[in-house]
This record gives C-alpha cells, structure tokens and sequence, in this order.
DNA sequence: AGTTGACCTCAATATAACTTGAGGTTTTAA
DNA sequence: TTAAAACCTCAAGTTATATTGAGGTCAACT
C-alpha cells in the first residue's frame, strides 16, 4: 500500500497530496483557507488534514474562475453546500444550475457584444449622419459624432 | 458655440471631454497613455490634446475588456491599426474581424465548459465507479477517486 | 484682474488573486 | 537515528488595472 492510497483509505488528505492531485500550489489551498473557500483541520503536528471531497470543491472553484467568476462570488456559492455533512449528488447538482444559469448569461452577453462589435466597430462609418446603426435607433442625447460606452453595451455615434 | 463644439470643429479634444465623451476618468486615460493604447500630443501649456479618433479607441479598449481581453492584447491588436493616419473603415472592421474571432472562441469555450459542469458537476456522482462520463473517455492514469482540473477542462474522477 | 475649474506630475494606495521567502518544526524513509 | 522532504507561520512581493491625493500651473468666465 502506497503513501496516497493509505491516506485515501483514511480519508484525510495532506496538502501536498492535495496540490498535486487539484493541480494548484500549496501556497494556493493555504490561501483559499484564509478565504474560507475551503477547510482543513489539523493534526497532532499542526499539519493540515483534508477530507477528499476538497478536491471536488478545488475543481468546482477553478472552473467557476475559468467563466469569470470571482472567489467571492465562488465563496458565496459553495457556501450553500451542507455545512454539517459531506455534500451530495443534489447538492454538487444545484451547484452546477446556478454555475450554468450564469454561464448561459455570460454567453449570450458575449452573443451580444460579438454582434455590436461586429455592427458597430465593424461599419466603420466614422461619423454620425453615416452610422446605419446609430440611425437605426438613436436614443442618445448628445448628437456629436464620436463613441460611446454604456453599460457595458458599445455604442459609436 | 459652446464649448465642446468649438473643441470638434477644432478636432483637439481636450482630456476632461474626452473622459466625459468615453465615459473614464481623467486618471484612466493618462494611465492608457502611459500603457500607450492612447496618444496625445499637448498644447502651449502643457496640457493634453486628442484626436477624435480616440474616443472610438477608447470604445473598443472598453468591449474587448468586456471580452475577457487583456490591455496587453488589446494593444497589441491596437497596434495593427496605422500609424501615421487616422484609422478608416477597412481598418477598424479589420479589427472588428480579430475581435470577432476571439468572442467566437470564447463563446465556444464557455459553452464547452457549461456542458462539463453541467455533465460532470451536476452528474454528482462522487465516485469513480459510478461516473458515466468518466468511465466513458477515461484518460487520467490515476484512477482515485476525486477531483483534477487538466487544461482547462473539469474532471471529476 | 481675479477667481474658479480644469490640468499637470509623481507617488502612494487599492483590489484581486496569488507567490515567494525566511526561519523553524514534523514526518518519512534509508 | 538522522537526513531529506514536507509542513508550519507570517510578512513581503507580484501583476494587472486602475484611483487618489498633494502640490502646483493654466485657462475660462466675470
């Protein structure tokens, strides 16, 4: 019996084991602790101790940075996992229709802005009275020529 | 004639219109022209002066940032603009085009990533025995259960 | 001509998300 | 049993993207 399969048998994992199998840095599960994004306890040596479900929360908190989302959000998020129990299959799976509800709005935000930028950027008028798009639906008061940001929609007049 | 209209005609914009037009403050655009995403050339006393075209620079600066896009990438692409004129059509919807593909890529990515969480978080099924999508395209040496995060790509195992 | 608002520079501060390093302890394994 | 590897804490450093403030100048209106 190997060192990782003795620790999975037992269920508590070190830091270490814990890096390499999430794939981030020790430094970085110190640092999500301090955040309170993950738990440890220690033991008898003052070392950290994991339950193996860390490795579900590391991967579930790396995939929601990879959409954009920040730690604080994340934070918030996992925090309506089970406090008392290892999390279950409905709990991972409400998790992941949140994370996708937002997904779906982080896409077609993109859609959005893809197509602005295609409309706008792309027609390249350069100058009010040429802009289609601006002429199509002008809701601006102020009519110089020029260009715009509002929230966070592009708009060039 | 007021005043920001003596400052069209006259096509020198001044910084405090530039930052009222783009909707940045004073300080972002001195930060960006340090960055050199902006130029600027500076009158008698000292003080800033911009070409129109800028406030359509500082439009896209602000989509692609909404992309996801560094300023080190959006100067980059930035760059590709001429240099010696003021950017015409053909040259911003060139732009637009790299853009374009770049929010293609990302739509795809998300999507990609949405169907994982959504197979693999959401499939909850916290063993490796008895995770479908695992146990249909296995490629992980390591067959413990728990949790890895490879290129980007969730994996739960 | 004088006051007020806009501008200038440069340094410091802010936030997120980590990383690095120093100095010391614990665990593991030959 | 002892040396190496892994761990600990705490402070400081890093990168990106700005924002704020101090101390001083310039421009615009009355």
């Amino acid at each position: 019996m190997d060192a990782s399969q003795k620790k999975l048998t037992e269920a508590n994992l070190t830091v270490g084991y814990v890096a390499k199998r999430s794939g981030v840095k020790v430094s970085t599960l110190h640092f999500y602790e301090t955040k309170h994004l993950i738990r440890s306890w220690r033991n008898n040596g003052n070392q950290r101790r994991y339950k193996p479900d860390v490795l579900r929360r590391v991967a579930v908190i790396k995939a929601a940075q990879a959409m954009g989302i920040t730690l604080d959000e994340i934070k918030n998020t996992l925090a309506t996992l089970p406090d008392n129990r290892t999390p279950t299959k409905q709990d991972w799976s409400a998790l992941s229709k949140h994370w996708q509800a937002q997904l779906d709005e982080q896409i077609t935000h993109m859609q959005r802005l893809r197509d602005r930028v295609d409309g706008c950027i792309g027609c390249g008028c350069l100058s009010l009275k040429s802009c289609p798009i601006y002429n199509k639906d002008d809701h601006l008061g102020d009519k110089e020529s020029g260009a715009v940001l509002l929230n966070s929609e592009l708009i060039l007049v």
